[in-house]
DNA sequence: TAAAAAAGATGACTTTAGTCACCCTTTTAT
DNA sequence: ATAAAAGGGTGACTAAAGTCATCTTTTTTA
């Protein structure tokens, strides 16, 4: 894990505390000077539940899920963050341990930015501060539909939900396939199930034609059949 | 539905803005001035879902359920709020749509306090916007430990802790009862299972001693049975 | 580049929880 | 006070999803 300086963060929480225009030019030197970008391989832990930090981590490059593992080895995930997105938030804030691990879907870089930073400018700017209000509420919103889906839903919904998410959030490459490729496994962790019934259930929709894969890449071929499965019964 | 206004709100979000000390004699006595206190019946909606609101409810007296509605009927719930609770912030913060509806569970007594105020404050008083948003993230930890239980527990544990829950959060009368009383279809709204399955749970408790039933409520016999339960497998 | 490890896939079986039907008890409204 | 409605409880059955075992394919690493 090799940690270097780098003053070019195009997708930073920086750059959010600079639209607010509350910064002063000092100021905005000492964030940039004590932001630390740091390389992460695939597989290794940006931080794990339980942990104090002393500063939130910004995605630069890769993708990261935030998860909770459980005593019996099951692991799900709350969140997938990519490019842009803040990690840590929620801890530095309430000043708590971590209540989850996020973890390197594949390679990553991240900032890593002090929290006497983010601190200070909640205190110091309330627009800052609505804009953090802001993001926490959507979290909520979106924790909250979570909750009621896998309460409500099988297996089958949540998948197609799943697989609609992902489309929707990270688009597709060239030949079509979701840009955001997950093992069956972190998919199946997603969704709140077992990696088989995960597999088996994706088989299902590949039989009736609503889904092509290969490997791990997954495209939708029915986009509409999904969304009905998901929203209806 | 009676409307009549009060002044005397001694667990109100006007007290958590007067805490802040950053409100000067007028603007307190606009907020409460505009502030109105509504009775609720049993089962009547504060808000529901889709509704736009024009400002949040705090509870004065009762309890109040936050809960999602399915197509097929099944009902879930997201929060449970007593005295003190402020309802519908996330959404006026938003202002977006509600998400969640907000129903007695029974007789109640609400403040509401117009949104002006609200956001306002937020942008004017950082120490008020901090309040908000270290409870916004309070609930944001529960709400993604509500799908990491959901999504590893069986219906026995999760049951378990819903009643742990709900013993820790609004104690015990007189004989022990814990004092939030909730029907069997509410607490299987909670945990997210059928009503059956609630009660055959609750039946299998009461036989091995864990707990013990009078009508609807529940009295805590062997608590540590029930965390054994609820934590491990 | 070969061996090992990780991931994908499928069958067989088990467990868990949901559904339906029904009856009894308590609460609510007239 | 009594009928109606809501809630509690149970049995029988079904459906959904989890587990275990095994094999193949892909990816990683030495």
């Amino acid at each position: 894990m090799e940690n270097y300086k780098d003053d070019r963060c195009e997708n930073c929480l920086v750059r959010q505390l600079n639209a607010q225009k509350s910064l002063n030019k000092d100021q905005l030197k000492r964030i940039s000077d004590s932001k630390i970008s740091k390389s992460i391989k695939k597989g290794e832990a940006i931080f794990e539940e339980g942990e104090k930090l002393n500063g939130v981590f910004c995605v630069r490059n890769g993708v990261s899920k935030l998860s909770k593992m459980s005593d019996n080895g099951k692991d799900t995930i709350i969140k997938i963050a990519t490019r842009g997105e803040v990690l840590g938030q929620r801890s530095v804030i309430t000043e708590e341990k971590t209540n989850l691990s996020a973890f390197a879907v594949n390679d990553m870089e991240v900032c890593f930015i002090p929290k006497v930073h983010l601190l200070e400018s909640i205190n110091d700017n309330p627009g800052f501060a609505k804009a953090i209000l802001l993001q926490m509420a959507k979290d909520l919103k979106f924790a909250d539909n979570v909750i009621v889906n896998i309460a409500q839903k099988t297996v089958k919904q949540r998948l197609a939900e799943a697989i609609l998410y992902l489309d929707e959030n990270f688009g597709v490459d060239a030949n079509g396939f979701i840009a955001m490729t997950l093992t069956r496994e972190d998919i199946a962790n997603i969704v709140g199930t077992a990696k088989e019934t995960c597999i088996r259930t994706l088989t299902s929709f590949k039989k009736q034609g609503w889904i092509f894969t290969e490997g791990k890449r997954i495209k939708i071929e029915d986009h509409n059949a999904l969304l009905k499965l998901a929203e209806n019964r």
